[in-house]
DNA sequence: CGCAACCTTGATTCTGATCAATAAAGGTGG
DNA sequence: CCACCTTTATTGATCAGAATCAAGGTTGCG
């Protein structure tokens, strides 16, 4: 990845920068005078590797940073007192990490890639900087952590009171419009996380989350091949999630 | 509740805003000076009382205001799709409502009063103004709105993993603590909210509850007279959650 | 090629939901 | 202030969904 890429000063925006929440800082809109633009220049550092595997926080390290997916796929997970630990999210290009850190000045979950992707990193004490100079960017901020909390409280929902298939449809369907979004196609992709990771995600457990694609593949709705996910009537998962407690 | 009690320009703090999120805007600490000092002071508007049973805000509405907690006590609800809906959360003295509408410009949950209750309104627009002259005032809220997000993934861990014996300790221990903060006894309180109410909020059925809560009174750890709760071994609690899946 | 991680499927168990009946509390109006 | 009614809570019996235990199959990595 050449540096040519990533230059705030090129006019078009890069492809996989279409979606970024971030977009505003790395390649701001006209209205902006000189001197502003360059502080927004200064906001985001060097993009970052992160082979799939490598964690790119980890709970309890000192907070500094923001992390904007660029490309690949992460998920962070929790750990409790007792040990157990659950997957708190999955995200993919354009969405941010570690908003739950600035708080306590520490992460409080870790991140880890799940293919080989890459971040741009946003120093936390940057945007101290650029809120300074440019005050609508403190909303523009506070909207970003707004979606984070709105995300988390349909999650609570999900998890406390719908039924494993409904679950799993409605991460279907959520992962399917996000790709969408991103110029892949909405029915037809890789799962980039296990059966396991899956299931801790959705409060279900590996086998259930396992049972449950293959009910859904009987009843015709999709064709799963291991990570291999088609889908055929995606209007069918939208029933079972919008019904009553079918 | 006379308007003495909350000029600013006392130099106590009122009992009740010792625990608020919002006491550095209502109550500045030193070292802002004249100028700073006279725009906090627009910040907060009159505080507003909302009967028992009130709603503050409705999912949908314009978004306009945050709203802190003066005294009293607020469940917030979250409706989805088909009708179904959930508690998210319950609010004391000092505690931040409204945090999901900044993104939309829309409420996106009810927030009801569980008791005749006070809050101090903060209109949002203020907020901005506030920053563009007090950038620190930023960081602030982004540190507000970041404990909101790692409450909210705490209570997914426990949506997701946790029996129904674990939710209730976990719930219990936490409202013990935040009573103690604010000078109650952490042993003995009220709970202000119906077992459904609360069932709701832990992803159980108000049978499940009452039926834990009597089950920890068998062993001795609590004494339930309705809403009446004595903890007589938070240790014993506080062990039940530790533990790994005893 | 071989091993380890991951996935699927079946049998059984268990937790919490549902259905149901009764009791107690709190609010309302006479 | 009391009687009534509605709402809320408790407890029991039964049921259902998902967890657990277990075995076998597949994939992909080293």
């Amino acid at each position: 990845m050449t540096n040519i890429i990533h230059q705030h000063t090129e006019c078009t925006v890069p492809r996989m920068c279409g979606n970024c929440v971030l977009q505003l800082l790395c390649h701001p809109q006209p209205g902006l005078d000189a001197e502003q633009l360059a502080d927004l220049d200064k906001v985001i550092q060097e993009t970052r590797p992160v082979k799939k595997g490598q964690s790119l926080f980890r709970t309890g390290e000192r907070f500094q940073s923001l992390f904007a997916v660029r490309t690949g796929f992460f998920k962070t997970t929790l750990a409790n007192s007792d040990g157990r630990d659950q997957v708190t999210g999955f995200f993919m290009s354009g969405e941010l990490l570690g908003l739950e850190g600035i708080d306590a000045g520490q992460y409080r979950s870790d991140a880890v890639a799940l293919e080989d992707s890459e971040v741009c990193e946003l120093p936390f004490a940057n945007l101290e900087g650029i809120v300074a100079e440019v005050p609508s960017m403190a909303t523009y901020f506070y909207k970003l952590m707004s979606r984070e909390i709105v995300r988390d409280q349909n999650l609570m929902m999900m998890l406390g009171n719908m039924r494993a298939e409904e679950r799993l449809a409605v991460f279907l369907l959520n992962l399917s419009q996000r790709l969408q979004l991103r110029g892949f196609s909405a029915n037809d992709f890789i799962l980039r996380m296990s059966r396991e990771e899956l299931g801790s995600y959705l409060g279900l457990k590996l086998e259930t989350v396992s049972r449950t694609l293959s009910r859904f593949q009987q009843e015709g709705w999709l064709k799963v091949e291991h990570k291999h996910i088609r889908l055929l009537q995606p209007e069918s998962l939208q029933a079972l999630v919008s019904q009553p407690a079918a």
